[in-house]
DNA sequence: ATGAAAGCGCTAACAT
DNA sequence: ATGTTAGCGCTTTCAT
């Protein structure tokens, strides 16, 4: 698109800021700004412009290293063509690879994607006010908190097409794109209990879901109420989101003076692997002295030792559906937006105990 | 800053575009488009504004639940106010804490930062071309092709500030931020050879570094020659730069048929952590028959199994340097920026073979 | 087949 | 202490 100067040396520019812009290229070309803005953007077939214009106008362009102003055509548009994904953790490759496809998926509509790293609800909120400075025509987020729903709601208000990744609002024009967590708990935690646990736990993230109800939590009680498991069988450790926390779960579990329960589940797969590393410290054995089972699927799960047992999320569909969302809002504001909720798949290798470490599929191994 | 409508509703706009403007402000506080603007940007006490006057703007521009148009204050201003991270690899969790310290150092600057994933070159070159239209003052990046610096050229010439993570480039405008690789892969080196290996293999992230010499490969290297070791002693295997890389490079080195090496050392502890897996795979012990040394000490290393003797790269430190460096460049364009080569250190923890778990000091230890 | 002119929303120099 | 005015660089009717 952006024409390179001659030889890596910049042109000789003219105006008043210094910057080349249409009006030096028309000059140059001796034509109007009109037809330079007409060819540049490829309106110049159907515009009926010649042949030997487009060429001069393109030739002049090319001399003059022209690029074209982004504020200014933005301003002049009233959209910017891209789109914003605002991600609650960078150091975290679940989020890389959602993103990876959400651009691509942009990309194929039209749309450049960019990111921004918003961590705790503060600089949510303050990534949302940028936005609706309109510096982005979309957005795909997590949406954790009352506070945040309220500023994605107007922001959507104001035309910015608003999707979340998991969280589920009440507001028709956002749409969610997610994976079944209930489904997912309640999988993994059956797979635990076909393989004969009955003492299993629970580690979850800390503050991870002020507003919504913990879903993979429904599903690990019911997977335990439906085994006949007394409720109160349900024991779950509080931790930071991170390896870190997973390591620190177990440590209270040790702790805690009590028998160390027979399995574990994990929020997701990072923090179950800072808990395969404590309990190897603790000189434990997984999945002899203890099972196992992650939650998302994210690719380390699958170096680890041993191999990490987990409830894999359709990543790519996740990122591409979330930006096709989008796209679709901005293409047809009236037509309420699409949203999905698809099925995680729980992938058995070693951490869990069961034999074969072939994949299964969603229904769940009948291992034991 | 943006202030919020009354609850959640979106205030009624009037504007031609359907978006309440700063003359909208102004009318309904019944002054000038300019006191509107004075008095949202902060100027309202130096230009003398009463409070009274100041107070009815905040009020209006609240009830209508304004946010000024970025595109229009760009262009008027003809900065933007943000700095853009072009990230190589999002899924690597080293580029996380660099962005992360980056963005807290751009924050206290006044600036915010937004990050474009851009893995390979076209890419890179695209993003620089959204650069090119001005969507951000200044700019992060690698730059490991001839490609990306004429690029990189162009946009420092046109005023946009750019600095490279770990590149160094020709162009005095262009500083460079990253850690002493030679030295870094020369401690590795040494390190192993202090425990007494001799044959010891370098796992290279294939194309990586296409333009630059490579390195850590200099250190690599410089060490075998400092123990007598003759030049040939260096076994290179080059593979993707991934976790999954780090497996194959184990699988190719089993598959020469020729006895295995004593130790490797990886090209970061990415990759480390695929061949620390693959090597258990294969049921090799590590330390016990091959020692690995991997680079970077992203987090992760600390959870492996064993935990991974590594050089840490002060990834934290990168990101503020860069980000200070940008803003030094754009607070003052004819001052030259100030670049930085920072030392790396040598953890040591178990998949050495040292026994002593300690973490010591850049000098290397000193353990056999 | 091409050009002239207006205006997107904002800020800042210059009045008053 | 506040208002008037011009213009950032672009796209897009509308006119020729």
């Amino acid at each position: 698109m952006a024409a390179r100067p001659p030889a890596g040396q910049p042109a000789t520019t003219e105006g008043a800021t210094g910057r080349t812009t249409s009006l030096h290229v028309a000059r140059r070309a001796g034509v109007s700004q009109t037809t330079v803005s007409l060819v540049l953007n490829g309106g110049g077939g159907k515009a009926g412009l010649s042949p030997a214009t487009q060429e001069k106008v393109r030739q002049a362009a090319a001399e003059l290293g022209y690029t074209p102003n982004n504020a200014a055509r933005n301003l002049r548009r009233q959209r910017t063509g891209n789109l914003t994904f605002l991600c609650p953790d960078l150091g975290n490759p679940y989020f890389a690879e959602v993103i990876g496809a959400a651009q691509a998926a942009a990309a194929e509509g039209g749309y450049l994607l960019d990111i921004i790293a918003a961590q705790d609800e503060a600089a949510k909120l303050q990534a949302i006010a940028r936005l609706r400075g309109g510096i982005s025509d979309g957005v795909i987020t997590t949406a954790p908190t009352t506070a945040i729903w309220d500023a994605l709601r107007d922001l959507s208000a104001r035309g910015i097409a608003c999707v979340t990744l998991q969280d589920r609002g009440d507001d028709p024009a956002i749409p969610a794109v997610g994976v079944d967590l209930e489904a997912g708990g309640h999988a993994a935690t059956r797979h635990l209990l076909a393989l004969g646990h009955r003492r299993i736990a629970h580690v979850s993230g800390r503050q991870s879901f002020p507003l919504r109800a913990r879903e993979r939590v429904h599903g690990y009680r019911r997977a335990l109420e439906e085994a006949g498991l007394a409720p109160d069988a349900a024991s779950i450790v509080e931790v930071p989101n991170s390896m870190a926390g997973g390591a620190e779960a177990v440590a209270q579990l040790l702790a805690r003076g009590t028998p160390l329960p027979e399995a574990l589940f994990v929020f997701n797969d990072n923090m179950a692997i800072g808990a395969l590393h404590a309990l190897h410290r603790a000189g434990l054995r997984v999945p002899g002295d203890i099972a196992v089972v992650g939650f998302d699927g994210v690719s380390l799960g699958a170096f680890s030792t041993p191999m990490l047992t987990t409830v894999e999320h359709p990543r790519a569909e996740l990122g591409r559906l979330a930006a096709e969302s989008v796209m679709a809002r901005l293409n047809d504001p009236a037509r309420p937006a699409p949203g999905a909720l698809l099925p995680g798949r729980l992938v058995v290798r070693e951490s869990c105990g069961a034999r074969g470490a072939a994949e299964t599929g969603k229904g769940g191994a009948r291992a034991a």
